[in-house]
DNA sequence: CAATATCGCTTGCAATTTGCAAGTGAAGCT
DNA sequence: AGCTTCACTTGCAAATTGCAAGCGATATTG
């Protein structure tokens, strides 16, 4: 995809599509998100299995579209770090609704359902506690300091 | 994609993606929702200019889905006419939030000022309003029952 | 009522994108 | 010093897309 002037229009579902709307990229926000992972091979080792050189040109591509930004580790210096930055915490809520329709139609979701009852009891208030925690370096289901040990 | 079976992973967002995550499907629900097209020509001459050949695959996925229906024209019996399921229309939500953030980001965006602004007023509320005219018929931005002209 | 246009597709084919396996150089570990 | 791990890249076959043309059924027109 070019993308640096040949939209296809500028509707904002065609941008997004246009920005995000490929079958890969959600996955690794998801991956940042939800799951804590923030390197390279994390990401690989996703169960989704994807495959390395479209991981890298995604990666590109969402660095260059300004969602996340990558930084080499201070520990470890052939390892690259992602985050998301604002823009790309912006997403939460698209990856919010995408995973309570999942859950609604899907009948072999993995979501748990102490999660999907936490989302629908107060959606807005749980948006706001994951950007929360992933802007301070958490994520919704892994780490320490995951949001859903602290919600239960 | 095959899909019966051959599902890269039971994550809900990973769902959601294998169900709808391609870069046509949900500008198809756009048109449907948002500008009242409900036939194959009217897809076919969006401004986005999708291939025959990958709209007539899309439609079928997305039949197969459980997300639209299609009925044989009453009044010409040429056309098919389109419609969503519940299943469908429960997808409002993710097109409104992708919507929301394109608006936000997109400089260019088409986004009318106007209708950002309802969304912003209550999100929860409009979100049901869409859903409630697109049931009944209507679209967000076109026809004469259109919901924008009742919202000004 | 015959000719023509329109409808929703399908088909063939070239171009792009993907998936897979095997590298590669730089850095870390032992 | 030697082996492993890291983030990628590369080459190539397979799948998907984009484009143009075609097709049968129905509608419209002269």
């Amino acid at each position: 995809m070019k993308h640096t002037q040949n939209r296809r229009s500028d509707c904002p579902i065609n941008f997004a599509l246009e920005t995000f709307g490929d079958p890969w990229s959600l996955l690794i926000i998801r991956d940042l998100a939800y799951f804590g992972k923030n390197t390279y091979g994390e990401f690989v080792a996703s169960e989704e299995g994807m495959a390395t050189n479209v991981l890298a040109s995604r990666l590109a591509r969402l660095e260059q579209a300004g969602i996340l930004v990558k930084q080499p580790s201070p520990s470890d210096k052939r390892k690259e770090v992602y985050a998301l930055t604002e823009k790309g915490l912006d997403l939460i809520p698209v990856l919010v609704e995408m995973a309570n329709w999942s859950a609604q139609y899907d009948p072999h979701t993995a979501a748990p359902a102490a999660w999907i009852a936490l989302m629908k009891a107060d959606k807005e208030q749980m948006i706001r506690l994951i950007r929360q925690t992933v802007q301070s370096g958490g994520s919704v289901f892994s780490g320490p300091d995951s949001l859903i040990s602290k919600c239960v």
